[in-house]
RNA sequence: GGCCCGGUGGUGCAGUCGGUUAGCACGCCAGCCUGUCACGCUGGAGGUCGACGGUUCGAGUCCGUUCCGGGUCGCCA
């Protein structure tokens, strides 16, 4: 008996020919063309090659098989009397002695077509994600991830990084996103949490003296779902680097991300490093976002003193952000369409002017601003042409509303947007502290263990002004690709003074720290190295690399919008000896 | 939880002002075809127009409610 398979679907060629091949694999397609001729096209995970079938007993072989059958064909290559050069196997075909079915594919009638299966409704793909994944356009997608993940783990290896795994069940965390919650059987009312993410633990590894760590890790967390964020779960290239600085973080990055871009992206031109750094303010103020896509060359323009004054109500006391383009030429369907996408978006209202031939306002609001018209034109350079939307409200929408124009503006309008790049910057320098919107108090922006800048001595200066505790930074750094937050990192606060000093400020005592963060403040009571990292996102990389816009097309098995597993049916019902077991009892059901 | 878009044979879509038998492409079935490769040609089967209620002589189409999917805001230290 031949062995399980002598080739590949994407191995024989012409140096082959006259060979006894056996090959196996799908049944994609049959071509029937004649009485007793057909061709079978036989896909395995590397490729496709002809079969053809030229006599009646391979036709009685093939011809009751739904597609998507696995067979085996045992037989001998031969050349092509018309080749296809469209195919790297085009040049020969398999002529076979021996058809043997090896999985039946019972369903004459698939969900969806096998290599269309993109065009399909997407729960559907999902339900049957095991068909969806069997298209080469869908598999190569989770191929690249793996060869994505394989370099990252070389590059970081090759740079002295160790990789360290840490636990998924440990202990739940006070801050930041919901926790996955698991019950503890041994402890009732006790649960374990999956980690948001191994932050502690990294931590605690440079506090043992690990010097250099990275992990490709899963991260969990409870919130809802985006086009860019998978609910439920996602992995980062979790890293942390003792005695380091953040320019000792950025460079390792970009000497580890950038050259992965260069070599796995679907566009060639990468940002060159040392990359550019944006802080945060100024990313604010030109951008409207923290992550701003450089591929648009719009910038936006503060014109608030400009218009003060003039009679538009939504203007009176508020910030007012512009964008401007010249030579604009589309017509009030367009414009209506930009306005409503924006505040779908935004949950903000945006409005517009036009300029006319003859420099004079027009369109829009621009029978408000006849009071500051000169002053309008100057300071947002307008012509004959030019085309002004703004958007206004407090400070911060006004500003990400402005940044969402920036680049709705810059994407549909011609020449503004050089798609086909990677644009890669660090945005710096975020703010320590915020005003938080619900609770009006001072609280952290981000997260706490970031170090502010200037350490001790500048908690102590701005103790108690809140003013000069809002202009605090932190080296806390995001890595930003095309529009897309794709890491995030700080350099650490390793001192438990500064620690409980920079808690002071947000009203929570000494205490508090040690209770939220028992394990990470103790040890660093005992020597606790200076250190930074970052946790660039593998899932968001992959997606860039792919040139796909939903996150979900690089994950193998994703779920939902509604964390739901359409496929194997999670979340589900258990068992009541389970429950029992972990001491849970179901109080109260969703309302049918 | 709010808002936006969508739901029409297996799949993707069209369906005008409310009006005859709900169209088209792919897939499926049958027949023809010995060089196809997005095979071609002929014929056929396949529909509770997401669900419920309402308006109307008459609803895929209009109204209300609701379910499902996606997007987005909130949320994401």
């Amino acid at each position: 008996m031949m062995q399980s398979r002598t080739h590949t679907c994407n191995e024989l060629r012409m140096e082959h020919v006259g060979q006894n091949v056996k090959i196996v694999g799908w049944m994609e397609n049959v071509r029937v063309v004649g009485n007793n001729f057909a061709f079978v096209v036989v896909r395995d995970f590397y490729g496709t090659t002809q079969v053809v079938v030229e006599t009646e007993e391979m036709m009685n072989a093939v011809k009751p098989l739904n597609k998507e059958t696995v067979i085996s064909v045992e037989g001998v290559v031969r050349e092509r009397a018309s080749k296809n050069p469209k195919l790297p196997t085009g040049d020969i075909e398999v002529v076979p002695a021996k058809i043997e079915v090896l999985g039946t594919c019972s369903h004459n009638e698939l969900p969806f077509e096998i290599n269309r299966s993109r065009e399909a409704d997407e729960s559907i793909r999902l339900k049957h994600r095991y068909l969806d994944l069997r298209n080469p356009a869908v598999k190569n997608n989770i191929i690249l991830r793996c060869n994505v993940v394989a370099a990252i783990r070389a590059a970081m290896t090759e740079k002295g990084f160790l990789e360290i795994t840490t636990p998924i069940l440990t202990a739940s965390s006070p801050e930041g996103a919901r926790d996955y919650l698991v019950p503890a059987r041994k402890h009732p009312g006790k649960f374990y949490a999956l980690p948001q993410a191994p932050q502690q633990f990294k931590q605690l590894l440079m506090t043992s003296g690990f010097d250099r760590y990275f992990q490709i890790a899963p991260c969990f967390r409870d919130e809802d779902a985006r086009g860019d964020r998978t609910p439920g779960e996602f992995y980062q290239l979790d890293m942390e680097m003792a005695f380091a600085t953040q320019d000792d973080v950025l460079t390792t990055l970009e000497e580890v991300l950038i050259p992965i871009f260069q070599k796995f992206g679907k566009y060639s031109r990468v940002s060159a490093g040392p990359l550019r750094r944006i802080p945060f303010n100024e990313a604010m103020e030109r951008y409207g976002s923290d992550k701003p896509d450089l591929r648009v060359d719009l910038e936006i323009t503060d014109i608030t003193e400009t218009v003060q004054g003039c009679s538009f109500g939504p203007f009176e006391g508020a910030v007012v952000k512009a964008v401007a383009v010249d030579d604009f030429n589309q017509v009030r369907k367009w414009i209506d369409k930009l306005l409503k996408d924006v505040e779908v978006q935004t949950a903000n209202k945006a409005c517009w002017v036009k300029v006319d031939e003859n420099g004079e306002l027009t369109g829009g609001i621009s029978k408000f601003l006849t009071g500051c018209k000169d002053a309008f034109v100057d300071k947002l350079n307008l012509k004959p042409g030019s085309f002004v939307c703004m958007a206004a409200g407090k400070k911060a929408a006004a500003q990400k509303t402005a940044g969402v124009i920036r680049n709705m503006l810059g994407k549909r309008l011609p020449g503004h947007f050089d798609e086909e790049q990677y644009a890669m910057c660090w945005i710096v320098d975020f703010p320590m502290y915020e005003i938080g919107e619900e609770s009006g108090e001072l609280e952290f922006c981000h997260n706490p263990f970031s170090m502010p800048q200037g350490g001790m001595q500048a908690l102590l200066d701005a103790e108690g002004n809140t003013e000069k505790l809002l202009a605090i930074n932190a080296d806390q750094y995001d890595l930003v690709v095309n529009g897309y937050e794709t890491a995030s990192g700080a350099v650490r606060n390793h001192s438990p003074e500064i620690m409980v000093k920079a808690f002071q400020m947000v009203g929570l005592g000494e205490e508090n720290v040690k209770s939220k963060f028992p394990a990470m403040y103790n040890a660093f009571t005992y020597g606790a190295p200076p250190h930074a990292g970052a946790a660039p996102g593998i899932d968001r990389i992959v997606m860039l690399l792919s040139g796909e816009e939903c996150i979900r097309e690089v994950i193998t098995f994703p779920m939902n919008q509604k964390a739901q597993d359409v496929m194997m049916g999670a979340p589900s019902t258990v068992e009541q000896k389970q429950l029992d077991e972990l001491h849970i009892a179901i109080t109260a059901t969703e309302e049918e």
